[in-house]
RNA sequence: CGCGGAGUGGAGCAGCAUGGUAGCUCGUCGGGCUCAUAACCCGAAGGUCGUAGGUUCAAAUCCUGCCUCCGCAACCA
């Protein structure tokens, strides 16, 4: 049952948020579902702190803002604008925002990485990595390609570099129990592949700081050093409430977190290294991390070099925050991904929101008005079917309740609706246009016309937490007084005067014409995309290119050898997903060729091809199969197309 | 044989730990109503629950093999 709580403390975070680029869709999920729990709980009396930021350090940013010829400082400043208006605009509320650049966080980190250190949980080791002079970058022996630069394919040298690392070793039980035997993860499905993955392994030891940028927070005592990532960004949730800083004094009262919820690209680190942390520093573990999967388009994972990043601005000032708002909230189920489309949000919004919801409020409101001139008299007398909708509108909250404390919103949401599903049944049961056909069925009809504002009364308030904006809106239409939308007053009926007056306004969702409305989406985002394409955000993928790259000599050219080859065989490689085998002539004889295309092309789709060979090539073992060579392929797109030179004998050199 | 998840009427999902009428939303078709945003209400059609076996009186649900898809990891020469 509900009880309203009275001044507890409730904690809820989003992540901070990598301003390499602007927000999109994905970035609208996290925060709304975090700014809906927070006004839920609000409503519900709990003492919230709802904190988001960005996470603003870093080699990527640092290169982004070089490349645009600003200081990083400027860089991030400039993005924080747009994220900080897009939370304005779909109405986000947030008690906190923090920035990693801020002095407060900045000395904190600096304090926490000290500590650790102290602690002995933190110690001076080397890197010992490859290193790559012209991309000035430390490589892990994984990330290689074939002992080469994965960024720019160039020879790396061994190098060692001072490096600082988090003993991680020491935690492993405790984060398997934590994560196996508590409900710290949501969902916990996730917990058995991250315990295979990563705990049961071993554990390996964190860098926790480089030297090879400089846009970071420096290490104290050893200035040298700037903070690597998870140190910087993960202890945001303590930094903000004031932990090792003057800034806030909140810590005592708001740590540990009740929720971070993020998405399950960052589940790892979040699950695994926070925990390590906190452990090392012998804090409090946060009580729950509730983990989302991603907003795909038509299926597909959204990226700006498909053209699918949805613009929340766009469609926010087309159909209203509060419907991008409803529509997110509403299709996205913890733990799995969720496909987005225009056409699905906008069927959506007209069956939920503008026939289900809107309509409702719209006739509820219309018959008061026609039938009593807007103020419902006195007398009024209950009858067949109102028992029913009485009790299922006082049972909700409970059911709602419980949804939240599970943070499934989408559950939440369909509780409510089924609800607005039953009154609009109850009009259809009662119907009150026969009611109003006799003098002597006025009691009758004030009665259903009441019941039905109370219904929509109970669910506007809990939806208030959801759609902040519009259910104001509905409450000036059905004349309830602030007094009247309180969450307490959700199970109780009969809040509303028994002689409430209406006002009959705006629609408050208008039904969407799907084609024309689509079709305009459509012409939208296509001007737009070709704008980008002219000015501004095109710059800002420039890196992935092939511009971007170093003009050469022909002699450098010329130091590549390519010859025509043709495919004798072709297989797969068992354990390896994208390689495929390729036997292949090369007019001096055979040799053996891994290539990653087995994603895009069967092997007998290559047999007696001829394709273009890269002939000296030094050799690389790919999943146990010795490599001698690599074959050219276009990437277009999300497709990969092998170059076919049919005709052309084996061993032709090619330039 | 790396780890894990998933395959259920046209679409998207629930059901599966405790086997026993296959449920929901959207869509389609038919009907009703007219208060309302051509909205609302009722009804119907449509599924051998990926596949092949097994256990059982009985399997979407338990077991085994196989196929397909998706994450993570790993190698995209």
């Amino acid at each position: 049952m509900m009880q309203k709580k009275n001044g507890e403390k409730y904690y809820i975070t989003t992540p901070i948020y990598y301003p390499s680029g602007n927000p999109h869709i994905g970035h609208c999920y996290t925060t709304t579902a975090c700014d809906s729990i927070a006004r839920y709980r609000r409503m519900q009396g709990y003492d919230v702190m709802f904190l988001t930021g960005t996470d603003e350090h870093g080699q990527k940013i640092e290169e982004k803002a070089a490349q645009l010829g600003v200081s990083p400082k400027q860089y991030v400043d400039d993005i924080v604008v747009i994220f900080k208006k897009l939370w304005k605009f779909m109405n986000i509320q947030y008690d906190r925002y923090i920035r990693t650049t801020d002095d407060y966080h900045v000395e904190a980190v600096q304090k926490i990485f000290k500590e650790l250190y102290d602690r002995g949980y933190i110690y001076k080791g080397e890197y010992k990595g490859k290193y790559c002079t012209p991309c000035e970058s430390f490589w892990t022996e994984s990330q290689l390609v074939d002992g080469k630069c994965p960024e720019c394919g160039r020879d790396v040298v061994e190098a060692k570099e001072e490096a600082y690392f988090l003993r991680m070793s020491p935690f492993a039980d405790r984060i398997e129990k934590l994560l196996t035997e508590t409900d710290y993860l949501q969902p916990k499905t996730r917990a058995v592949e991250l315990v295979n993955n990563f705990i049961k392994p071993g554990l390996e030891d964190l860098c926790v700081s480089r030297t090879s940028f400089k846009w970071g927070i420096p290490v104290t005592f050893d200035p040298d050093h700037v903070v690597y990532v998870w140190i910087d960004a993960l202890s945001n949730y303590i930094t903000a409430l004031g932990f090792d800083n003057n800034a806030y004094q909140d810590y005592d009262k708001f740590w540990p977190a009740d929720v971070h919820m993020v998405a399950k690209d960052i589940m790892r680190f979040h699950a695994i290294i926070w925990p390590a942390m906190l452990m090392a520093l012998e804090l409090p573990l946060p009580k729950h991390l509730a983990v989302h999967g991603w907003i795909t388009f038509n299926g597909q994972k959204m990226s700006k070099s498909l053209g699918n990043v949805v613009d929340p601005f766009i469609l926010g000032e087309r159909y209203g925050a509060d419907a991008i708002r409803y529509h997110i909230m509403r299709e996205m189920a913890l733990g799995a991904d969720s496909s987005f489309s225009n056409e699905i949000m906008i069927n959506r919004i007209n069956s939920d929101l503008a026939n289900g919801l809107g309509n409702l409020v719209s006739r509820t409101v219309a018959m008061v008005d026609k039938y009593f001139g807007g103020t419902l008299p006195e007398e009024q007398q209950s009858g067949e079917f109102d028992d029913d909708l009485i009790a299922q509108a006082t049972a909700l909250t409970a059911s709602v309740d419980a949804f939240i404390d599970k943070t499934q919103l989408n559950n939440a949401l369909a509780e409510i609706f089924k609800v607005v599903s039953r009154a609009n049944k109850y009009i259809d049961e009662t119907t009150p246009w026969v009611l109003a056909k006799d003098e002597a069925n006025r009691p009758r009809l004030a009665c259903v016309l009441y019941n039905l504002l109370e219904t929509i009364r109970i669910i506007s308030t809990l939806l208030s937490a959801f759609m902040p904006t519009t259910m104001p809106v509905v409450w000036e239409q059905i004349g309830a007084a602030a007094s009247d939308t309180l969450y307490e007053k959700t199970e109780t009926f009969g809040v509303l005067p028994r002689t409430v007056t209406v006002h009959k306004g705006e629609i408050i969702f208008p039904r969407i014409d799907v084609e024309k409305e689509i079709e305009e989406l459509n012409r939208i985002i296509g001007s737009q995309k070709k704008e980008d394409e002219k000015s501004g955000d095109s710059k800002q993928d420039k890196k992935e290119k092939p511009e971007g790259l170093a003009m050469i000599g022909i002699e450098d050219f010329m130091k590549v050898e390519l010859r025509a080859a043709k495919v004798l065989a072709c297989e797969p490689i068992k354990k390896a997903k994208k390689l495929l085998k390729l036997t292949l002539d090369d007019g001096a004889g055979e040799r053996t060729v891994a290539s990653g295309i087995a994603k895009y092309y069967k092997p007998e789709d290559l047999i007696g091809k001829t394709v273009i060979l890269v002939a000296n090539l030094k050799p690389a073992v790919l999943c146990g199969v010795e490599s001698n060579g690599m074959i050219l392929a276009a990437d277009a797109g999300d497709d990969v197309k092998v170059i076919f030179l049919d005709g052309v004998e084996p061993g032709s050199r090619i330039r």
